[in-house]
DNA sequence: ACCTGAACACCGTTCAAGT
DNA sequence: ACCTGAACACCGTTCAAGT
């Protein structure tokens, strides 16, 4: 209709886009979150983008940078709390772990690439300042607070690794199950403490239990005795 | 020397052991102190015992199972306390915790499979008894030790899996370098809790920091307010 | 039942060569 | 500088066929 067509590429198929460091990006994060994070490899992503696995480390140093950066892509639809509403600092830091928690069990293989990763990414940062400010609100001492911040976000990130829905390897609860049996079958005489807590050790849901864990360390980081 | 010699195989190579589930183990074992987990392949493992791969499926369902009997053989290493001293607990259990990370840090593969894996084995199994039992002679009660054993163990593994000596991605310290630059450089404005804690942040060393971690989720668990 | 060869369906990364 | 095809050096797992 319009009187200025836009170029058509010989042989009238979609001219290619050129590649780019935001357009391999894109790609990575949607076939992320459409089939998962095993499928986000070189080879998918460059068949996606028409092109071979090597035209791609012309933007992305390897697998694990890209990794970090898609952690960082996560990260950024993170809400963060407003101000400093110093009242409710407890509430605000479990929610923002749950929060944190919640994205990452999306994508359980990110979480296990990011235990390793020690991201840098500027969203990642914010969320560092952000928890810091938090346990800053609540009186907690500055140097329980730098390393505390490691200590929740790590719990936060090998909790998600550990859940594992459907992504990892096949049967999850499978494992779970086995578990939960051998606890059970266990010799009572021979490990007389698991016999005792062994209906507590499976107790609880998910939701619960990351609850009572965030809540712990935060009580741990206020005794404040550490390191003695 | 001795009248009696030991038969044979034809065309005098040594005769080739039958294949056992014990014998696959060994040599994964052998093959994982010399050259690393990551060498720990079924192909390779095959070569090794002069076979095809297919061949170990009889004695191992698939790689994840054998890495859940690698850890469990790790274990039987680990120099659980003797009796119940009950003075001490504290200094036991941080010396439990820290040995079972030692040992993980050697392989720092295998922490990252323990994480998703839900250990079940009999050496794991008595490792967590014998956690259970010096938080239960420091008072601490036993839900608090049911559910703060899985927090101890977890800490213990994703710390392990995070340190990643020269096993894991390539170059993990020049990451951490990155990290320590990108928090040095980042805007104090928007990050001013960052910017305040940004000397402890990575200050210690990591077997001060260990310590202190599992310090703090003692003090978390006797404070035991949890949940709430 | 145990063992095997061969195949299936893939990987990340490098590198010489082109434009 | 950017892009490519082809290669290098591997993977875990399955399966029909043999013994």
């Amino acid at each position: 209709m319009s009187p200025r067509r836009v170029p058509v590429s010989r042989r009238d198929r979609p001219a290619k886009p050129p590649l780019s460091r935001d357009g391999v990006m894109s790609v990575a994060l949607r076939v992320m979150r459409e089939e998962g994070l095993e499928r986000v490899t070189m080879r998918r992503l460059a068949a996606e983008l028409d092109t071979g696995p090597a035209s791609l480390y012309v933007y992305v140093d390897n697998l694990a940078e890209m990794h970090a950066a898609l952690l960082d892509a996560l990260i950024a639809d993170l809400p963060l709390p407003s101000g400093d509403d110093a009242g409710c600092w407890r509430e605000d830091v479990i929610g923002l772990l749950d929060a944190y928690t919640r994205i990452l069990m999306g994508h359980p293989g990110l979480a296990r690439s990011a235990l390793v990763l020690r991201p840098s990414g500027p969203h990642y940062l914010r969320l560092v300042d952000a928890v810091l400010g938090l346990l800053h609100a609540g009186g907690i001492p500055v140097r329980q607070a730098a390393w505390g911040v490691d200590l929740l976000l790590q719990h936060a990130t090998a909790t998600a690794a550990e859940q594992g829905t459907r992504d990892g390897s096949a049967d999850a609860d499978g494992e779970v199950r086995q578990q939960v049996s051998a606890v059970r079958d266990a010799d009572p005489g021979d490990h007389p403490h698991l016999h005792r807590a062994r209906d507590e050790l499976f107790s609880g849901t998910g939701e619960q239990r990351a609850r009572w864990a965030f809540s712990t360390l935060l009580d741990g980081l206020a005794a404040g005795r550490g390191g003695d």
